[in-house]
DNA sequence: CTTTTATATGAATGATTGTTCATATGTTTA
DNA sequence: TAAACATATGAACAATCATTCATATAAAAG
């Protein structure tokens, strides 16, 4: 399946697989970014970045069916970068902890700093 | 196609809306992280972390296809994720810049910061 | 206890996307 | 210039996934 190239990768194969993290790890980690990965998420997670909103109040931000967002929050959810409240019948969302506002940060920064 | 929730959330969204980016905006950033959201296309880029390799290099160390890693690079290269240079048949890639490195290290110590 | 309100969820569908296969491009060597 | 080598790329296929629709759960109100 691999390449079948005549170069000798040896020496430098061996040094790059001694600090790649485990398979599992990369997954997981593109699993992570998976999530940030789509508009709808995305816009969810920034609308909780300065409070709390419950889940009609966020449909009726973005313009979505409410079937369509309580679907992402359980995406958002499963993966803990939200948690949630009830209070009567309306249900809170939030972020789950501030390395959530990080990396929605970051990559705010990498596109504004494009030249 | 919105909420049809009785709440009444004029103030909230008012107050959310005007801190929110342009939708294009979020769909950028949500493009960049799909980008990051794939395990083989994270698994080049952190070979790549240290020093740049070749096509067939990175074929070999992951055990996939040339045409595979080729058709990724261009995702990558197209995102100004990475770049390249030719060295007669060869093209090697490397990082486009540190930025790129920061937002895989963010990721991961998300990871390694959990619980 | 029936109705209303807020949210969750399963199944279906359409769209997106990663890999494969075949082939093309570009470079070196014989 | 013909063959070998390294990489790129278009088309096809399979798999993943976001949204919709219908319906279920759960709490409050009447």
């Amino acid at each position: 399946m691999a390449s079948e190239c005549k170069h000798d990768h040896t020496e430098l194969l061996g040094r790059v697989k001694g600090e790649m993290p485990t398979d599992e790890f990369l997954s997981d980690l593109a699993d992570l970014y998976k999530i940030f990965g789509d508009s709808t998420r995305i816009k969810i997670m920034f609308s909780l970045y300065e409070e709390e909103m419950c889940v009609c109040a966020i449909s009726e931000l973005l313009g979505m069916t409410q079937s369509a967002i309580s679907h992402q929050l359980k995406v958002l959810k499963d993966a803990k970068l939200v948690s949630n409240r009830r209070e009567g019948k309306t249900i809170y969302y939030r972020l789950a902890d501030d390395h959530v506002k990080s990396i929605i940060a970051q990559g705010f920064d990498h596109l504004l700093e494009e030249d």
